[in-house]
DNA sequence: GATTTCAAAACGGTATACCGATTTATTTTT
DNA sequence: AAAAATAAATCGGTATACCGTTTTGAAATC
């Protein structure tokens, strides 16, 4: 699931995917101007395509354009935080519920996720894995606008715990086991099939991520 | 709100809400190609702006775009409609309770659109003052994602209720007289500044949306 | 007459070029 | 030295052109 990036056939794909993995890595500082010529002559392509990608960043609130045109990397602020919290509240649980009519199939996929959670060695990894374990929940909830509405945050969610991991240096090994513990949670609700029981146990979920704010809140 | 069109600067934005128009008021039929070329030379300009223009409408759901890359006019299901209406089924009653912290500039907003709303002489216009009003609540909440998921789809419901009310010839007076009835309900309900009353409300209005899935089903 | 083959037309992806607007650097003025 | 005026560089919006691919329609084959 979304893990595997495909090899991108068009310009404007794989010069998306590249900014979006410059962002994401911190590679490029928030606030940091994109400059379509400047994008196109590091990338070795045209503007045309540089110029789509930087709209599709948009779209995945990577980037934020100034009234004049121009393209910046994302600045985030513990509002937005705060803002992604509400909403992911009001769709995960949701989706939650709404996927126990895919019992089998869901729960095997995410007990594969968690297996390769366990298995993953970096803090980006785990990241990853972590966002691809909601993501699954979401495509199972078969409401495929509800998993395009969750999709267009992704890519914000993970800035957002990039630049946390960056800024704090957390143990690998602990995100790790926490992740685990309240995913394993979240799979053995799905065994009782029960989809309040799931229901309510993704909104824990969500609540506690809601935890980090304080921690952000520190380095503003 | 939202009614007001600002005259584009743009190409792009120009060529994108002509387009925008042809789709809503059913002059481009589901399933039409819209080929960048002949866009571009019916609307007078090159096929950079087209392009950039469709690429909005896709986002905005009123154009799909094949695996060749063509884009055609989007095509709806009873099962789409069904999805929207769980999605607004999450958002709405949320965004409404949200909205209760700015009551006052809020439902002083809401009357001001249902007055606007008893002056309307077409369907259209009702039409699009029924989502002002929603939007309005979005707008209120004061979370911009809750706004922008919501603004996301609003396209789409309005060629919901445009081609709906092609296919039935509904009467506009009618039509009105439903729509300023659910709407007086809420704004009361804002007006007993009860957080969870706004909520069950709003709630209540949208399950009775949901009440055209039927007359869709007809027609497929 | 139906099916396959093939050539012409149309299409989308993208590079390049042009232009007015914006930004930045320099010079002039106080 | 600070501020204002001006010149140079950069930028984004968009038209045009080129190319490989897809689509379409006609010709050939069965």
């Amino acid at each position: 699931m979304a893990t595997t990036s495909v090899i991108s056939s068009s310009r404007t794909d794989s010069a998306s995917e590249k900014l979006r993995r410059e962002i994401l890595d911190g590679l490029a500082a928030p606030g940091d101007l994109l400059a379509e010529s400047a994008v196109a002559r590091r990338l070795g392509v045209s503007r045309v395509p540089v110029r789509e990608a930087l709209f599709d960043l948009e779209r995945d609130g990577l980037v934020e354009f100034s009234e004049t045109g121009r393209a910046y990397v994302k600045r985030l602020t513990p509002a937005d935080f705060e803002e992604l919290f509400v909403v992911r509240l009001a769709l995960e649980p949701l989706a939650s519920r709404l996927a126990t009519h895919q019992l089998r199939s869901t729960t095997e996929a995410l007990e594969r996720n968690i297996a390769a959670t366990q298995r993953a060695k970096t803090v980006q990894q785990v990241t990853r894995l972590d966002l691809d374990f909601h993501e699954i929940i979401l495509n199972a909830s078969g409401n495929t606008r509800l998993l395009k509405l969750w999709s267009s945050m992704r890519a914000e969610l993970e800035l957002w715990l990039g630049r946390l991991h960056r800024q704090h240096q957390f143990q690998t090994s602990e995100t790790q086991r926490e992740t685990i513990a309240a995913h394993t949670a979240i799979v053995q609700g799905f065994h009782t099939q029960s989809p309040a029981e799931c229901e309510r146990l993704m909104r824990q979920h969500i609540l506690g991520w809601r935890e980090w704010l304080p921690v952000l809140a520190e380095n503003e």
